[in-house]
DNA sequence: TCTGGGGTCCTAGGACCC
DNA sequence: TCTGGGGTCCTAGGACCC
């Protein structure tokens, strides 16, 4: 089994500067506004220590001359259409993991291609050529390897890691740079006097369950010896049923400053849930639990769900089960940062039943809400409010 | 000028049942 | 009248990734 992770370097920022050459001299990021972080950063603006997910403010003030780019996020979405059709025509076997990367399975492609450094070059070659977007190429025996040779080959190049090289490679690095290890773990590691990945391969499995528990314990495990992850199928492709569905689909927006307004929270809350409707019903899902978060001005969260009697797409349900959670929890006029609400237990809307509620007259509301998916089509979601948010 | 928005998965604890 | 041991489901919270 042969793997290739591709990872296109610093995307949002790349795409930016193909458009806009003159950015290319200029240290910039992608990302910005008020209470907004870096998405992406180029190169230039790296060696002052910018980082994707930093705070914008904090940004400009690493690097006061760098310059910050509004995000455009059907542009980047092309983009990465554009680049998936390369990605096929080197193999069938694409699995796109996000915007701007993906699996490859290059088993088959050494006929075409040659040795795996010349797939991955020729893969490299036809991005840049097409797309004028560098791209790092990781090769490895499975996706944990892959990824993981991609990122130790950036920017702008390529590792190959065979099955025979792989302790090698893994064993002196800092167990920070496993994938999946975050800062969290990363310190309890460091606690247990535990640095190098080639440290955390040496350790009983029963140590480390007892500290991560059973699961995350035999991850971190497999994760220190290179070892396929469990759990972790094929590659899709166009013969296999591709990529499990959505297990749920939220919405949240952080406020310009923090509230205790109970109408401008629920207000908010409204205009959140019809864009988790909306998408529902564009997805063609329906779901049945309804989750409520909030981030407080001191960025504690809380989280709490309720699950309906009945499937729904339907804003004002959704709405209302969001209102009712919030109060419920009897908050003693706290300080919110950001609202959100996610639907989970979804099910495809065919598959479900819907029975309507008793107190809601629901085929009227689902007529209204297909009219609002028509307008949102023909006008754009920011052409529609509803009434209740044209109040202030 | 401190810290977004989209997700997934795991764990722990309580309820409930046998 | 003093209490076992599973199993399963649900919920809240945390960790992680892009």
């Amino acid at each position: 089994m042969l793997i290739l992770h591709a990872d296109l370097d610093a995307f949002y920022a790349s795409v930016e500067m193909r458009r806009h050459p003159e950015l290319k001299l200029l240290p910039m990021w992608v990302g910005g506004g008020h209470r907004g972080v870096v998405l992406s950063a180029n190169y230039a603006a790296r060696t002052y220590g910018v980082r994707g997910g930093m705070p914008a403010a904090q940004a400009q003030r690493l690097c006061p001359n760098g310059v910050a780019v509004r995000p455009d996020h059907a542009a980047y979405a092309r983009a990465s259409e554009a680049v998936a059709e390369i990605f096929e025509s080197i193999t069938p076997w694409v699995e796109m993991a996000s915007i701007d990367e993906a699996y490859l399975d290059i088993s088959g492609a050494g006929r075409l291609f040659g040795e795996p450094e010349q797939v991955g070059e020729e893969l490299r070659r036809r991005i840049l050529d097409a797309e004028q977007l560098p791209c790092s190429v990781g090769i490895g025996p499975n996706r944990l390897v892959a990824k993981m040779a991609s990122s130790a080959a950036k920017p702008d190049g390529l590792r190959y890691i065979p099955e025979d090289k792989v302790t090698d490679f893994l064993h002196p690095l800092p167990v920070e740079d496993l994938h999946g290890v975050g800062a969290a773990t990363a310190e309890r590691l460091h606690q247990l006097g535990i640095h190098k990945v080639g440290e955390l391969a040496n350790v009983s499995l029963k140590t480390l369950q007892r500290a991560f528990g059973p699961k995350t314990g035999q991850n971190l495990l497999d994760l220190a010896w290179g070892h396929t992850r469990s759990g972790e199928g094929p590659v899709a492709s166009p013969f296999h049923e591709a990529r499990q569905p959505d297990q749920s689909i939220g919405n949240q927006e952080t406020f310009y400053v923090d509230t205790d307004d109970e109408q401008v929270i629920s207000d908010e809350l409204l205009r959140v849930s019809s864009k988790v409707a909306h998408r529902l019903r564009q997805a063609g899902k329906v779901g049945k639990t309804v989750n409520l978060n909030l981030r407080f001005s001191n960025f504690s969260e809380i989280s709490k769900s309720t699950t309906l009697s009945s499937y729904t797409d339907v804003t004002i349900e959704i709405h209302q089960a969001a209102i009712g959670i919030y109060r419920k929890l009897n908050l003693n006029h706290p300080r919110i940062r950001r609202v959100g609400v996610r639907v989970s237990d979804l099910s495809k809307r065919e598959d479900a039943y819907l029975q309507p509620t008793l107190d809601a007259p629901e085929a009227g509301w689902q007529e209204a809400e297909k009219a609002v998916d028509k307008a949102i089509d023909r006008f754009g979601v920011k052409a529609l409010s509803r009434a209740a948010l044209l109040r202030r």
